[in-house]
DNA sequence: ACGTTTCTTTACGTTCACGTAAACTTTGCT
DNA sequence: AGCAAAGTTTACGTGAACGTAAAGAAACGT
């Protein structure tokens, strides 16, 4: 299985990021791996935190964002109130993603009509030429 | 109907953006509004961009990323050659949407599991306070 | 033991996507 | 005519998300 703890370096070639980011998702507390030392060693939950935030960069969430995000997925060691808010939270973000889907799925419609459109028109182009 | 041409302002209002936004996608080639004197006035085509524009900036793209994908909706005015660059172009731009689409169709599974397990947990946690 | 590599912190630099302020012209109203 | 409102360009400022360089500690091979 995968070790249990990677470097920073090991980390970079995984994930491709640089170091650089990583501490700097440290820094804005996206990550915090445990330290041997000075080291910074991350378990497979940072590992988790680190994939959910280059997802989240994907869709185009901020940082601030994906943070609050990472919160909700840590709910198990908060209280119930704290719960009770994050899981308000997370609906929003839900519905949030779930209309960004839709809207995502259109714009891919859209595109795929004008491409085939502009197929046509291609094709027609290529018929004048040889006819 | 929609009036034909909106002023800078009209724009504004209607696509709640601030006119020097509107005036530095001009500048970034992303909007061309034809001038009435010094003024601009934004047509039918020039709103539909606007809304393309917007739309990519929700999925997380940038402008320039952007501009390109406006490009590939303005085919119909250039070569053979640009059109298959363009169509080429507009697949892998397909794919991708195709995969970030996919991408967040499993990330919002993924949310609405956890939600549903952090309900339960809430649900455990008041029949314990009330029983 | 010593040089090289790998890590660290600190700090300034950079790109993108605008915000904001200054100075000026044009338009609209009374 | 006069003046405020709305438009313009030019230019500097800003927050987010890092890049990059400096300076130093720690581990590693020979």
């Amino acid at each position: 299985m995968d070790k249990e703890f990677l470097t920073i370096r090991e980390m970079c070639s995984a994930f491709e990021v640089t170091a650089r980011t990583l501490r700097f998702y440290e820094a804005k507390e996206l990550l915090s791996p445990r330290r041997e030392g000075q080291k910074r060693l991350y378990s497979k939950k940072d590992r988790a935190r680190l994939t959910l935030i280059l997802r989240g960069k994907r869709f185009g969430f901020s940082l601030e964002c994906i943070r609050q995000l990472l919160d909700l997925y840590a709910l198990d060691d908060q209280n119930l109130q704290q719960m009770e808010r994050s899981y308000e939270l997370g609906l929003k973000r839900l519905a949030a993603m779930e209309s960004q889907r839709d809207e995502l799925i259109e714009t891919i419609a859209d595109l795929k009509r004008h491409l085939d459109w502009g197929q046509d028109l291609i094709q027609q182009t290529r018929l004048k030429e040889t006819g």
